[in-house]
DNA sequence: ATTATTGTTCGATGGTTGTCAAACAATGGG
DNA sequence: CCCATTGTTTGACAACCATCGAACAATAAT
């Protein structure tokens, strides 16, 4: 059994804005974001609990383009990956930006 | 000579938090919006005076793309045609967003 | 009328990207 | 060992879309 390993994640600083509006301008990406977010228990999800309406394939996509923007943070244990949502940090770069895009498109959309 | 119409815009509450999203993730749509937002003297502007790095053609997709978003008004007057930024309803219906998007997207973006 | 200005529309094109299936890699369990 | 689980990668494909040039429409100016 391999040991469990802490989260890992991009550079703060190498966050660009365009890239994260970007990432949250897809409907399947945004939802993962808010599956993430929704889970303040926890804090993170084993990537395959994300549900989703596209194939496992395309999800990982997604999930390494969030990543890539700088938006998770991931673990990996075993053959799973658990994924968490950046939340403080990105509010501390965009202050509100997450918030108000979550609250923007929890409007019937 | 014609006479100066009032401006129009499409409805608020068609408005789509996702389509405003998507809009707001191309770079010459933000500038767009960036410029209109930073003239608060007069509130509007002339299509043509939007300085851009695309041509007129392109210019005026774009225009439509964020009129048809619902974030511009637009008046004709002659053959020019004025556009403003739609901040106060924008910000009634999607509140935090518009700022946030232009505050994330300013830093180096 | 003729010409200039302003913006839209159309057709074409190239790039981006969301999607899937299939193959692959890595780990865990029996 | 063998197999199941989990996620990634690759290749292919389709859809979307930003872009341009050229043609067009509408108004203004001379």
């Amino acid at each position: 059994m391999k040991s469990p390993e802490t989260f890992h994640s991009i550079d703060l600083d190498t966050i660009d804005g365009m890239t994260v509006l970007h990432a949250l301008s897809d409907p399947v990406r945004l939802e993962i974001v808010r599956q993430l977010a929704g889970c303040s228990g926890s804090s993170d999800l084993k990537c395959g609990q994300i549900e989703l309406p596209v194939t496992k394939s395309t999800a990982s996509h997604h999930l390494k383009t969030l990543y890539e923007a700088g938006m998770l943070a991931a673990r990996e244990q075993g053959t799973s990956k658990y994924v968490r949502l950046r939340r403080d940090e990105l509010d501390e770069r965009f202050p509100g930006l997450l918030d108000s895009v979550l609250r923007a498109t929890a409007i019937a959309g």
